[in-house]
DNA sequence: TTCATTACCGAACACCATGTTCGTCTTGTA
DNA sequence: TACAAGACGAACATGGTGTTCGGTAATGAA
């Protein structure tokens, strides 16, 4: 990739995060993002078709990172275990941290639906094959999706008590939400 | 208030909710509004600033029906009794239920962030004084903001998988949500 | 170093939805 | 019946969007 064009990239992101902290989504234009950014109109559009594909990007960007499988081993991960488990949540974690400058501005807000729905995309394949698969008359799609809201809003509640480590959210989250009877 | 307010006022309401089943909030015009209400433009806003205000309005009308308090038993609700707890949760989604016409519409796409917000408001209140207040390590606030969520999407789930009762419904959110332990 | 390619630039434009103004007509009510 | 209040629609100003076009500058491969 040409270095031009990854410069301007960074410089779009780095102007949407920055403005994303000021204003809400909505309120952002895209004029806004240019003059930010300092680049020419044209340029905008070659590289984002519309202010909502830039916010798509970003939270592409965003979760790749948080859900990349540093090791492989997420991705045969045995929610069988316990203390395994708890790992996994805290690894989670400990990458959105890394992006907490942003989740404020972003999870406020507009903008938060399209984080939190591509959020709970992932966050349904990695749970579908929990331990939680019991019998009960609570139907196994209410079961997946009330697991999957509650740790979505667990991370947006953290983004506004950022105060708090990985360690204790995770200890929160599974306090409440025992994914083990 | 003049008949011909009411009528005007019903007819966009209608016209609205109308079109909320066919797209999307954002996709909506006003135009179509004034359109499918069969009114003229001046009309829509001497009724209503914006179409937000639109959107906050039906939500208002909704709420105030849904947390009406009949026989003004909920305002001194006991917690502490399971029982209590059961039918109060059960009452409020006979409420809603009522206005499972608009639910999936509103609850889709952008308009559900306001619908939620204002809902949660009404829960939180609702939920402040639950017997959740055992001692824990857990937050009071992330505790509050748990139930509130878990319940405001459990509604959420059930917009969309209309098949099942109040009944129902109330039994898999206690199932999963317990308010004593 | 040369040179073709590719990205950036910005002014100008058409487009569309928004919300307002104004003069007129219609309806409800006192 | 009179008149206050609501409904009406055409027309307008506004503001953001996404595109076009002719030109400049940076890049990287030969």
């Amino acid at each position: 990739m040409d270095r031009r064009q990854r410069k301007t990239r960074e410089s779009i992101f780095r102007a949407f995060t920055e403005l994303l902290n000021k204003k809400t989504y909505t309120k952002i234009t895209v004029q806004d993002i240019i003059d930010t950014a300092d680049i020419g109109r044209t340029t905008f559009y070659t590289h984002f078709e519309t202010k909502d594909d830039l916010l798509k990007s970003l939270c592409t960007e965003i979760f790749e990172h948080v859900f990349s499988e540093d090791s492989g081993k997420e991705k045969t991960h045995d929610f069988s275990d316990e203390h395994d488990t708890r790992a996994l949540i805290t690894h989670i974690l400990y990458h959105l941290q890394e992006h907490m400058d942003v989740l404020p501005g972003i999870l406020s807000g507009e903008s938060g639906e399209v984080f939190m729905l591509t959020f709970k995309e992932h966050l349904k394949e990695l749970f579908a094959h929990s331990g939680k698969t019991r019998a009960s008359f609570v139907p196994q799609d209410y079961m997946l999706n009330h697991m999957v809201c509650d740790f979505a809003e667990t991370v947006k509640w953290w983004s506004k008590n950022p105060q708090y480590t990985p360690e204790e959210i995770s200890a929160f989250f599974l306090e409440t939400t025992p994914l083990f009877e």
